[in-house]
DNA sequence: GCTATTAGTTCGCGCCACGAACAAAATCTT
DNA sequence: AAGATTTTGTTCGTGGCGCGAACTAATAGC
């Protein structure tokens, strides 16, 4: 149950109705491909007429199309209805310190164009760099329609003004990224924290999840970012800043954080940690990346396993809070641990059940790397868009 | 944005509409009252012929009542419409380890009727006892038409069934008290955690609020509940046991929690902590009471004033967390511990200031205990049923 | 008493979902 | 092979509802 906001509300006109059920419509459409007509009637509980009207509104606009007969036992065989793959596309932009991904997918959530660029250190060369990149990767199928350009970043987005705030890896501040991009491509652009459009990935497009009504997505490399999505709905808060639980305290009087505070989570669970927890004080000449640790724990390296397995009792740590306060149905994990899975998610699940008796029926899953939950994010960014439920009152 | 639920869903039929712009229009009258239908036009956005509708419905249905006349510079003169005071009853009740309280409001909140009854032990003793009460209290004002009956309880409560998962500190498992108390009243009866019940008593008629989209209700009593508001909506979790954070840990291998994990919350910020604090390690043949310690604390015993400042110390290592994880608006903090505000106040601040640089926006409140949050609390369960946004799709 | 202004009502129009009736297309029965 | 049966999808009249123009009611200023 919600309170009605009554500093921004919308009423119901006469075309109210027909927005909701036909967000339903296309809803089922996509969740139910293919599917006839009679179906869809009796999916939603509309009469068979108005399921018609709807869909005839939807073919004449393009978001789906009719497709081969299907067959009943006897009677009429019914018109399936599909998502139209060939009308909508959709580009989604990973912006990463060292490299930016970007590609065009279509209503599916399937990738059709995939490319890369280094991220340039000043975010207005980046600008100059990505908008060539942008236009061609449109044009890439000319019959694909792109409705939006959607945006995953490392940092914080104000929710209202939707400029980047800070992005600590990049070293970006008070960045309007959206206004010089869409003036460019004439194209709507979402932008979105990392972690929260991985969470919003396993929304629209996850298969662990469809009845998830709150998951978390710890998104696990430099630092660690917390993506909430609570009742169905992303977590923002009102200042685009909720979901930093990498800073919240977990080893009083702990290691200095650059954000000021000392003990963070991610001074304790972050890729930089482990390497820190394999190298020991000591400066090194020739620091190891956490992919080399990973590689040595993965070939039976003691000292190199010592490091993720306490990267992993501290991932641990972290999630019971999570666990414990939120009791979300799934915490996801997003980043390179994932690849030792088998090493490391035996150590957060022990640790999770050690300080978290409360709740037990939260799965702790990694996400595949190959399925690019970041930019599978952005294109669910755009998505939700069209998808969405309507904002009615 | 909120991805439709095609688990649980509803269409729009022609009534939808109506549905959902008589909210609306209620909401505003709440609100803005005393308001004439000319006001909530322009507020609304609506039509002055559809407002006229709209008010005669909740005229008739005694939701509304048309008041005296009001003045404008020039032109007809306006009529007021305000809430029907005199229709609409809810009851609430509180229920605390020792004594359960029950009270009868009007629509706007305002207690009419109020009394107590000591909680029995057993759950079904306590049922027999209270169902007399509730019936001579339901017919105080015989004009008065009970709504529904709100129930505030130390305890969790399974969001599908309704029913009583564990109240810790009054040890009932597993009880059903929502079905005995419907039945010998025949009215609907909502129960919610104390914690949850405190937020809601904040969202629909708290002063500070007005905009807060995101707050976390922290009741310190003889342990630690966080009530969670976020996006508008109260955080249940899909098992109805978020918003424990009370059971996070915040001392590492600290003291054992009857939850049992280690170093929990409230083994630090809870009352029995402060007590435990005052008292030391050693047994002592007559245990103070947090009110004993509270009050010496208050006329400046020094061994008190420590164990309090330990005490709003951890308070603020525990808010510290819920500010960096979740960035609300507010946070309202609930239990007699308010009553030294002044000088917990400042340390609570302090420390969450210390830890959290970066969210500085929250504001954390004591609320009045005259106010009787918990109760409050429970008449929101009902008003919001009946002034809670539609849901639709 | 006339004019300007504001409040509230009446009424015709168009949007929309409903549901009955109907057309279309398949299988089953005889 | 022809009619009966079943299921799909469309057509059309009905009622709910918001819109907005026109109208009535009521008040203050001139």
């Amino acid at each position: 149950m919600r309170k009605i906001d009554l500093t921004n509300f919308r009423v119901a006109t006469s075309e109210t109705a027909r927005h909701i059920n036909r967000r339903i419509v296309l809803n089922l459409i996509r969740s139910h491909q293919p599917i006839s007509r009679a179906d869809l009637a009796r999916h939603s509980g509309l009469q068979r007429s108005t399921v018609s009207v709807i869909t005839e509104q939807l073919i004449t606009e393009r978001w789906v199309t009719e497709g081969a007969n299907g067959h009943v036992p006897r009677g009429r065989r019914p018109r399936f209805l599909h998502l139209n793959k060939e009308r909508v596309g959709i580009v989604g932009i990973n912006i990463r310190p060292a490299t930016t991904t970007l590609a065009l997918a279509n209503l599916d959530g399937n990738f059709i164009a995939q490319e890369s660029l280094p991220t340039a250190e000043d975010p207005n060369k980046f600008i100059q760099d990505l908008i060539p990149r942008l236009k061609s990767i449109t044009q890439v199928r000319s019959e694909l329609t792109c409705e939006g350009i959607g945006v995953s970043l490392p940092g914080r987005v104000d929710s209202t003004s939707q400029k980047l705030v800070f992005a600590p890896n990049l070293d970006w501040r008070d960045f309007d990224l959206k206004s010089p991009l869409e003036e460019a491509t004439g194209l709507p652009v979402e932008l979105e924290n990392a972690a929260n459009a991985c969470a919003l990935a396993e929304i629209w497009f996850g298969r662990r999840s469809e009845a998830a009504q709150d998951l978390v997505a710890v998104t696990v490399s430099e630092g660690i970012g917390t993506g909430l999505v609570l009742n169905h709905q992303l977590v923002r808060g009102s200042t685009g800043v909720a979901g930093e639980f990498g800073h919240t305290t977990v080893v009083e009087n702990g290691l200095e954080c650059r954000c000021g505070n000392r003990g963070c989570w991610e001074m304790y669970a972050s890729n930089s940690a482990a390497v820190r927890y394999y190298t020991g004080s000591k400066p090194t000449a020739s620091k190891p990346t956490f992919d080399d640790v990973l590689r040595l724990a993965g070939q039976g390296d003691a000292k190199a396993l010592e490091a993720i397995s306490t990267m992993a009792h501290y991932l641990g740590v972290g999630m019971a809070m999570l666990v414990t306060g939120l009791a979300p149905d799934l915490i996801l994990v997003i980043g390179e641990i994932t690849r030792l899975w088998d090493h490391v998610g035996p150590i957060i699940t022990r640790t999770v059940a050690e300080r978290s008796q409360t709740h037990a029926a939260t799965r702790i899953v990694p996400t595949d790397p190959t399925s690019h939950p970041r930019l599978l994010g952005t294109i669910a960014l755009v998505l939700q868009q069209h998808f969405g439920a309507p904002s009615v009152a």
